[in-house]
DNA sequence: GTAAAAAATGTAAACGTTTTTATTTTCAAT
DNA sequence: ATTGAAAATAAAAACGTTTACATTTTTTAC
């Protein structure tokens, strides 16, 4: 039995027992190199014998670092978020880097709380998944300005910070193309939260896809809010009118899953009397019936790029800016069929 | 303007400007009775001047302290994983502690990569979703053992340690109960993967439910694997037999809705034909058709205070071993119903 | 064998706090 | 006024590292 002290061993225990100074140990951890091999076997016995590691706090405290990284999110709960973060923590653990995680609840007291937080140095860098820059406390412009920052997902407007998302633009006009290829030509986009960024994106691809195959007439947009709920009142809205689409593109699989489910208790069957296609390709998107057509957003591998931009431009804060738009590809499943020209007109 | 200085002001600055000792600004800030009025108002308002933050770094490293929490889960995507999050970073935050998370992908190499971390001091507690016992490394018993820990959601066999979960066996009784009150007879249990305690506890309940109303010969068990496509496989092993049930108590969600889809390809209506019911109530449970009748898991709510029983106990590290056991609800919606005696027997 | 250069190691100064101990100031009681 | 106690403050010692600088040891070249 070696001794048995309470406190974890130190440095300075280590460079004891092999005789050696404390910068000694130090750099035979770090620069093995400068450091002969005799007495390099010295300290390594030494560290064995006494169970040394390093304490993480000095180093951070020394080095002006804390090997953290935050995650500032609206909600735990968006369906984008878990494959998202499984991204980020799978290359952030790689690259020996801590994963904080903060849930602003959309609310200016607790984003306030997040801003305090790392403001005081706690993270060297933030992954910013809630589409809008933080607040800053212009009272302290002294020193505690936010950390290098990556926004995943959700742009933010007429900023100068790297983004990592997918072409909303292009994905969505795939999804739009897919649904003309089939044969629609009456096709309702239903958007997400009014002012979204991302929903008028997608609105943008929707336009686009039209515009190749149809004058402006066509455009028929219906407003949702990104919930299933919405989905089901935007059909509701619809069904007001006596002309109606033959086609939904939906800003979001929750938004898709909501508008099938209003018009299966209309009595209607998807994809049979109406074409729906999603976006996201949530979790869920498989296990619903039908099985939702959508696009899939590569979440994990978004995850991963952000992470792996933010950790290298940690060192020298000559961050580029840069964006990496990931393209989203079409899943076809079973909501999406040929119209049935015959039933409605 | 005031000094306009790269680096953020530290409690030296403020010592200097408010003509005080650093010790008397410590003070100040952590025991504003223990000094006049007189010194505190200049320090309050030194402290404005350079916008002083205390560096969390220097006082963890002197408190020996890091004011984190690690939440380490088998996988993110976990259906269960977002609810038990929000609860868990929504006191953590409050009672200002940053949660870490960690997922070890049921891989021991970055299970051990954890361990590491955890090991190393750079956190002060752990909430453990994983249902096991991470390996300890017997080699360094000198100080770097576990933080304390709360278990959550997975119990941990044979271990004296703090869990908060909900009653599984009486949940499970009310939702066969439920069946039973239906008028369902023969109701088979399709279980979560092989040698799971969580699964193990809900056959508990199952039987216990029967037990009550029929003798043994009435518990009929089948093998899921906690996934949708066991759900859906089980039926498929089911549907060889020549018996069948006339309803379903599934492990959980996730297996429900893999077996109502199995069902439903093979032609049968849920819950005419068959009645379905899961656990969890996962968010999706009230998107899918039918909507799924389950126990619901207050997710959010086991979160909160298992981090508030982490944090509680922090200070003096005398955990009282405690378990919380949460009742479930049961939420009644569409994939139940009476059974149809005339056209099964 | 010696001087110079190179390599290895040691010393000590940070990093920014909190807290123990020592000192000064205030105040009450004589 | 003087003493003693109490209250407020200051000085200095941690906390455990990394690293610039100083020193010693080894190697190289003559």
């Amino acid at each position: 039995m070696e001794k048995i002290s309470k406190k974890p061993a130190t440095i300075e225990d280590v460079a004891k027992i092999a005789g050696v100074s404390i910068a000694t140990v130090s750099r035979a951890l770090h620069f093995p190199e400068k450091v002969t091999q005799s007495t390099r076997k010295k300290i390594t016995s030494a560290i064995a014998r006494t169970g040394y590691r390093a304490n993480p706090m000095a180093q951070n405290l020394r080095m002006q670092r804390s090997k953290m990284v935050m995650v500032l999110t609206n909600s735990i709960s968006d369906p984008n978020f878990p494959g998202i973060l499984t991204g980020l923590e799978k290359v952030a653990n790689q690259r020996g880097y801590g994963l904080l995680i903060g849930a602003t609840e959309s609310k200016a007291n607790l984003e306030e709380n997040y801003m305090r937080f790392l403001a005081s140095g706690m993270t060297d860098g933030l992954i910013l998944l809630t589409g809008s820059m933080p607040i800053q406390d212009v009272e302290q412009g002294r020193g505690n300005r936010l950390p290098p920052l990556v926004t995943v997902s959700q742009p933010i407007e007429h900023t100068d910070v790297s983004y990592v998302g997918i072409d909303n633009i292009n994905a969505s006009k795939l999804a739009v193309e897919y649904l003309l290829s089939l044969g629609h030509k009456r096709i309702v986009y239903i958007s997400g939260p009014q002012g979204d960024a991302v929903s008028e994106l997608r609105h943008q691809g929707y336009c686009a896809a039209l515009a190749s195959s149809f004058d402006e007439s066509y455009v028929w947009k219906v407003n949702g809010n990104g919930t299933s709920e919405g989905g089901r009142s935007a059909i509701e809205q619809l069904f007001i009118k006596d002309k109606l689409p033959t086609a939904f593109f939906c800003y979001n699989d929750d938004t898709a899953i909501g508008a099938i489910s209003a018009l299966q208790s209309r009595g209607f069957n998807v994809p049979r009397d109406f074409s729906v296609i999603g976006f996201d390709d949530i979790p869920f998107a498989n296990n619903v019936t039908p099985a939702l057509t959508t696009i899939r957003q590569p979440r994990r591998q978004m995850g991963e790029i952000a992470m792996n931009h933010l950790l290298d431009n940690l060192p020298d804060r000559s961050i580029p800016i840069e964006s990496a738009l990931l393209h989203g590809d079409l899943i076809v499943r079973d909501s999406c069929s040929t119209p049935d020209h015959s039933k409605f007109k």
